[in-house]
DNA sequence: GCACTAATGCTCAATTTGAGTATTAGTGGT
DNA sequence: ACCACTAATACTCAAATTGAGCATTAGTGC
């Protein structure tokens, strides 16, 4: 062990927001070299990871962002192509990411426009069950994800991970299917990985239901970030950092399956929401919805306690 | 900038086996330094993170883990005072630690010398509400606890994570309620931290209740780790994982107890676990249980799929 | 006043929990 | 062989939680 490699620090944000449609994330990058926000850890000028987190991303994009919590440290070497902006790092470094998810809460047209903000469903199409383009994204990944199980393990783990055998679908399992595509190659990164070089997928335009790729292994931290929010909403009462300060119920169900990517009952829905103590009526109306008006709502003070459970998430039948 | 402080990433593992007692974790270091296996990342030879936990723990211990899971990357300033063995390290360097969880199933006595192994309620008594001792430790910690809450977000975070207002006690929360216990001083590694020597803890025998300390942030790792696990066990079948091959159904219950902390509904813990599918019965009996012969049972095929579920607690009152 | 559209209210059955009581099959003495 | 003792296993019953719908209501734009 002569002259040892520096071990790079790379922070990557992943950072959600909601706007009328549904969920954003943050990008930063240049035209075809598309990624996350991300910074490396300065291990003098920074006290903890967090704190540089909230730091690179405020002065790089310029929102401060409410919730923050640590994902993943990915470390496998070949997954992490060094990213352009890096700065000092060169070939002989090893980087490690620290991948972090971030909240910023609601955001209004303005804000929308102030950053790159793309649906998170560009990179993950078939993660949307809500539409039928996303059922039918999976449906045309479904033969080449066949082709590729040629074991009984393989065809287990996507059976389980598609829900292909009457199972229900696994909303926060987006990470164990966006590897099973990387595995069986069908998302451009595992192309790139292999190749070490410029990607060699076939022009985007056939193929827009594997998703858009993303620089180095952003998208592999991006799918942990929404495997991760959607896990959450069921034990943490997290809708909230991401919903505005008044809605809807409807509304907050509207949010809540963008999230999920699913639809719920609405009835049920409501119910659930209502016994668990985390809403409260504000005495405000919401007329412009286009039939009887809707009572406001806001968090309750309960739902911003330490131990406060999450959403219940009542499917609708198909 | 100029020269650039190296970053030394250091891992550190918290390998839980199931001996006849209950959870217990390997242990390393000498006398008065003790702490969590740990070895540090080598950027040249290790692919990934997971490889080299495998690699080191096996290494210095000769356990072969099993499941091997990432926990969470430890990087505040001032929480990692540098291990005795770390080789290389100077003071100018920035340890990171990547913790992990691994488990390594049920060993017999044999295999328990073989080890430095601990209960690991030995660090954390207040965890264990199985027993009176367990209560009675939480019980003195209480006032020094009330009085150190004197805002009202710490007076909220307190009643939170430790159950005063009559919540049902959370058994994942174990770091919240060692982070509580730090912040307010009233743990070893919140001293010396702080005096960035040699401790000035009281002598250890008075003290009991506060658990036993260890290197470093090694009891928040383990800590880290006992909440991820006892969160695991309910929805996902990693009992399993530390359980014997064959075992009584009473002998499971024992195990996710000790897991756990708590009581559970005999019952009930019967009904749940048959109607899962999660175990089958080898016709096998056990007989020496000073009772009725117990069914032998092993986990089912199911359980071993991706996404099985994991197991439901249903609490005996008290 | 009428048609239309969501928001809200209510109902009912199927499951899933929580808490026990009742049996049963071994063991070790006598 | 009979008894007391100890767990394991079987059942029961009510309360609480879900899943699925049908019904009513209060606005909006003709």
């Amino acid at each position: 062990m002569s002259a040892t490699p520096r071990v790079i620090i790379g922070l990557s944000a992943v950072v959600v927001a909601a706007s009328g449609k549904g969920p954003e994330v943050l990008l930063s990058g240049s035209p075809g070299a598309i990624g996350l926000p991300f910074g490396s850890f300065d291990p003098i000028g920074h006290r903890t990871f967090e704190l540089a987190v909230r730091d690179f991303v405020t002065s790089q994009t310029g929102f401060a962002l409410g919730y923050v919590e640590q994902l993943y440290t990915f470390g496998d070497k070949g997954r992490e192509a060094p990213v352009a902006d890096m700065g000092q790092s060169s070939d002989a470094d090893r980087v490690v990411s620290v991948g972090y998810i971030a909240l910023a809460g609601s955001i209004d047209e303005g804000q929308r426009r102030a950053g790159v903000w793309a649906d998170w469903y560009r990179f993950f199409p078939w993660e949307d069950r809500r539409s039928e383009a996303g059922v039918r994204a999976l449906d045309l990944l479904l033969p080449d994800l066949k082709t590729w199980a040629t074991t009984t393990e393989r065809q287990s783990r996507v059976a389980m991970a598609f829900a292909l055998h009457g199972q229900s679908w696994q909303e926060s399992q987006v990470l164990d299917r966006f590897e099973l595509l990387y595995e069986a190659g069908l998302v451009e990164e595992a192309q790139r990985d292999r190749a070490k070089g410029p990607s060699q997928a076939p022009p985007e335009a056939e193929y827009t239901y594997v998703g858009e790729a993303l620089v180095s292994d952003h998208r592999r931290i991006l799918a942990t970030a929404m495997g991760r929010l959607r896990a959450k909403i069921r034990y943490r009462p997290i809708v909230f950092d991401l919903a505005p300060a008044r809605f809807t119920l409807s509304e907050l169900q509207d949010l809540v399956e963008a999230l999920c990517g699913v639809k719920l009952h609405k009835q049920n829905f409501r119910r659930t929401l209502e016994r668990s103590g985390l809403v409260e009526s504000t005495g405000a109306m919401h007329a412009d919805t286009g039939g009887r008006p809707a009572m406001l709502f806001t968090r309750s003070a309960t739902s911003r306690q330490a131990g406060a459970s999450g959403l219940s998430l009542p499917l609708a039948k198909r």
